[in-house]
DNA sequence: CATCTGACCTAAT
DNA sequence: GATTAGGCCAGAT
């Protein structure tokens, strides 16, 4: 990944992220090529102007990382919903819906 | 320059 | 479960 942004990265690996499925922030970090960054997934995509699907990252124990009531989690939890996404007591089932496809094969369908 | 603050994580109580 | 401690590190104060 030439010349990219931690940042850049992050949101294109977060594009990745097919509908229906979540990722946790570590994760993302981590697919990006950003081993124990997880907080900078977050900077980014609070910063980011890129059209990324944030609804889709969650935290490593399934649990939405706003504050519960807050509008942005009612947003995230609506957006979830609608992609089928089943959230119960504030978290998502990671076993069900995390996505994590071995980091070979998105590595092998870079466009590079 | 020192400290605080996060859309965080893991391991250990 | 809940809490704590340590790790992480770019911005803000």
């Amino acid at each position: 990944m030439p010349n990219y942004t931690p940042c850049e990265q992050i949101c294109y690996v977060l594009k990745r992220v097919p509908a229906g499925c979540v990722v946790s922030y570590g994760q993302l970090a981590d697919l990006a090529g950003l081993p124990g960054r997880a907080r900078l997934a977050g900077r980014c995509l609070k910063e980011t102007s890129q059209n990324v699907p944030w609804h889709r990252v969650v935290r490593a124990d399934g649990k939405l990382a706003f504050p519960s009531g807050s509008e942005a989690y009612e947003d995230q939890e609506r957006r979830l919903n609608r992609e089928e996404v089943v959230i119960t007591r504030g978290r998502v089932h990671m076993q069900t819906y995390n996505w994590k496809p071995d980091i070979y094969t998105i590595l092998a369908e870079l466009p590079f």
